[in-house]
DNA sequence: AGACTAACAGACAGGTCTGTCTACTGCACC
DNA sequence: GGTGCAGTAGACAGACCTGTCTGTTAGTCT
């Protein structure tokens, strides 16, 4: 286990599969080249993910991690105000729009090309709910009259941004969706 | 010319497309699957669509008809205040929650699985330009402080509204959207 | 009657996709 | 030194996809 790191081919697969889904979507890339960009054998990425559905699966993981992370990070950026943490978070948006090959959310991309009741749907929805729970919290916290309300406000604002992302990477969208969540924030909690 | 209306073909061809590709995505459907389903040899299809992608855009002209009619019904439907109309207009949301097989926003789910800068690309980009190109133009004749913003908070829930809708047909999403639709609207024409 | 048009029916080519299988290589540990 | 493991390389099957092509049918117009 010394010549190559213990998961090492497996940690390359997902990356570039993480790289090529989210550019062209699932669907639009094959396993042949994940293979090839990856630099891998077929048998290895077919031991290590047994059909392509566990590849996407395992790189929506990825996803999630990724920008619930994000979000976190920009909320926690924005000082120690539950108020100001629920602005924050739109420094997120704010980022990917900024980052190149931007291109929208990689869970409504992917579920949009997915058939509903698929495993794909079940965990887009996980994480639209594990993503709106935390900020209902937020929300709380922030002394919101109707938390679940204003989460329910923030994350369709989110995911408004997030969905034009998939045309154009226009920062001003992003820097609407976060003036309109201050105003809703201010108005929520009076 | 009266065995078969003029064009019947093309608008079973066209009808039966709209279905489908809204179900499982343009991708998802095979050409050969619109040819069983609309009753229609295949020559007779790429005569009228030379290729899969002009159906692809066909379709897209049909959705866009469609939804900005549903918009435009909504907002008359609304009275004649310009207000009450950006508030109406997300009844058109509302009513499409509660459509059964309603899967969200056709332009997105297709933008998601369409190359940047092709043509599926452009042809949805110049629809939410259009949509919202008419809703700052009903925010202007509301009073708005600053028309162009209301439109955007207004097309982002929207559009947020429209991309929860992949995943559940949750009409409490549509209800919350029109609710912060009007506090937008009240705070910017105050 | 004859020409024209729209459509039907379906075979076919050429390519791509997922997933399986065989054969080979090099390292680690016993 | 031998065994097992992780990985490489690539052929292959079987399905599916787009787009083309040939031949046939039926109705319309002159």
């Amino acid at each position: 286990m010394s010549r190559t790191a213990p998961g090492s081919a497996r940690e390359r697969i997902l990356d570039t599969a993480f790289r090529l889904f989210y550019a062209h979507g699932p669907r639009g890339v094959g396993v042949d080249t994940v293979i090839a960009e990856s630099g891998v054998a077929k048998a290895t990425l077919y031991k290590h993910f047994p059909s392509k559905d566990d590849l996407v699966l395992a790189y929506l993981d990825k996803v999630d991690q990724a920008w619930f992370g994000a979000l976190r990070a920009a909320a926690r950026e924005a000082g120690d105000d539950p108020q100001e943490q629920l602005v924050g978070m739109f420094d997120a948006l704010v980022g990917a729009c900024r980052r190149e090959g931007y291109h929208g959310c990689a869970f409504i991309n992917t579920a949009a090309e997915s058939p509903t009741g698929s495993p794909v749907h079940a965990r887009t929805v996980e994480h639209k709910n594990v993503v709106r729970a935390w900020v209902t919290d937020l929300a709380r916290r922030a002394g919101a009259a109707e938390p679940e309300l204003l989460a329910r406000q923030l994350t369709l604002l989110l995911d408004g941004g997030l969905a034009s992302g998939v045309l154009d990477a226009d920062p001003a969208v992003a820097e609407a969706a976060k003036r309109t969540a201050r105003a809703l924030v201010e108005a929520a909690t009076g």
